[in-house]
RNA sequence: GGAGAGAUGGCAGAGCGGUCGAAUGCGGCGGUCUUGAAAACCGUUGACUGUUACAGGUCCGGGGGUUCGAAUCCCUCUCUCUCCGCCA
């Protein structure tokens, strides 16, 4: 959620960026404009009112702590016509301070500078590429026939239990999936991230507070009775570890990386996205997040492009890293980079982290805040990118290096799989 | 699931319907003392809104009510704890 200071002192800015992100009701800018005017008068005059109040009931007090009766019941007299007064000013302010925050939360987060213009994926920015891609065997087979081959994965049985979307790993599927989790840990605690378990179920001032409430509820399960939502994501509990919290400075930045399977709905996909591991209902990720000082986010966001970057590098495999262009980003970002690692056998690049910064955005919603060095409070900056995604990156695993002898697991996984062939 | 108790500042924990944004202790911060530190002592220490600055306003789990006046009384929701039941 945008800071309405913000927004008043740089109105022309804001619809200009929101423009980049191809914002498509500028007006609501003005609207929002119009109606914190409102609020902030009608605040004026419920203050003054009530002050009157206060005074004359706190005298009240004194009158008949006196004995002096009549001149309590005068000033009674008194309040009750402000009150008369008062109630509409009230129902009035409610209301103002109501549709403001509803026009508010309808404005995605601004693009950066760096953010390309465009408004689809073609438009987005390579910025750099990694790996190379490898020369598959005579025979090579896409992911879903190799974990059918070395039983790895069976997709018909998660249809059984469940339904599309859910696989069922098995044997060194399942082994190599506990390997992956357990790397992509080790490897962010060791760059100094605390590990967390969070809750897979999370309530609705959580769901809120990261920007999946309320626009983007269809994407998430909900378990009406309870009135909790699966997480699509670890950012979700993890980032709303800290919501209503001030942190001081020095205990800044605050690194943290979960595991935990995801869930979403992703109604309206399919075709060749949703064959075998491309996109699932579950899923299993690696997250970081980070709440930093606003003047350092950018570094961060570097830091942590790189932190993923070496991962994938780690693993062997061919990558490129997109800066997505402003029609492409996401509700809440205010820059992102997507890495994408390419999928040998049926030569496409998928999708396997996309790393963040959400500014203030997300901790405006959740009230994350600081105390700096001056005593003063002011809104942190949130980061987060998945390190990583596991489907994807087992299917370019399994495509990449299928050998005839077999599957080469990545001389870094080896002591985590505890072998080094599949 | 059944019965009971509770929800107050970073934490612990007081709080008669009016002078309570809230005692006290711990913690934090600043200072005195000390070569330095500890201890001791002194001071200070919530958030939001608003103002040039004051003043003013809002907040004692959420929502509603009673009252001239509510942290304090009533209703309701949520959550926590204890006991019983069930159980990985």
């Amino acid at each position: 959620m945008l800071q309405v200071a913000f927004i008043k002192q740089n109105t022309e800015e804001v619809k200009k960026r929101l423009a980049k992100k191809h914002f498509i009701e500028p007006e609501i800018v003005d609207a929002i404009i119009a109606k914190d005017d409102e609020r902030k008068q009608l605040t004026f005059r419920f203050d003054e009112t009530k002050a009157k109040i206060n005074a004359a009931s706190k005298e009240i007090g004194a009158l008949m702590g006196k004995g002096q009766k009549e001149e309590a019941e005068a000033r009674k007299k008194e309040v009750e016509t402000l009150k008369g007064e008062l109630q509409p000013i009230q129902q009035q302010l409610d209301e103002a301070e109501k549709s403001l925050h509803d026009l508010l939360i309808k404005l995605p987060n601004l693009p950066s500078e760096q953010v390309p213009e465009g408004r689809t994926p073609a438009e987005n920015v390579e910025v750099r590429t990694g790996g190379s891609i490898p020369q598959l065997p005579a025979g090579a087979v896409p992911h879903w026939d190799l974990a059918k081959k070395y039983d790895l994965i069976d997709f018909e049985l998660g249809n059984k239990l469940t339904g599309s979307g859910f696989p069922v790993y098995k044997n060194k599927g399942a082994r190599l999936q506990r390997a992956l989790i357990q790397y992509f840990l080790d490897y962010n605690t060791k760059a100094g991230y605390t590990e967390f378990m969070p809750p897979l179920m999370v309530n609705e001032a959580s769901a809120y507070g990261t920007g999946q409430l309320p626009d983007k509820e269809g994407q998430m399960y909900h378990a009406t009775a309870d009135n909790l939502y699966l997480i699509p994501t670890a950012e979700v509990p993890v980032t709303n570890i800290y919501r209503d919290t001030i942190l001081k400075e020095a205990d800044l930045p605050i690194r943290m990386t979960a595991y935990t399977p995801c869930f979403r709905r992703e109604a309206g996909s399919y075709g060749k996205d949703v064959r075998g591991l491309n996109r699932l209902h579950q899923f299993d990720k690696v997250e970081i997040v980070q709440l930093v000082a606003p003047e350092q986010s950018y570094d961060v966001l570097d830091d942590m492009v790189a932190h993923v970057e070496a991962l994938v590098q780690s693993l062997g495999l061919p990558y490129r890293i997109l800066r997505l262009c402003g029609g492409d980003m996401g509700f809440a970002s205010a820059i992102t980079y997507d890495f994408e690692v390419y999928s040998a056998a049926q030569e496409r690049w998928l999708e396997v982290s996309s790393v963040s910064n959400f500014e203030a955005f997300q901790t405006n919603r959740m009230k994350i805040r600081y105390k700096n060095s001056e005593g003063k409070t002011g809104l942190l900056h949130s980061l987060n990118g998945s390190s990583l995604a596991l489907p994807r990156i087992l299917a370019c695993l399994l495509e990449n290096n299928q050998t005839e002898n077999g599957i080469l697991l990545p001389p870094a996984l080896q002591p985590y799989f505890g072998g080094e062939m599949i």
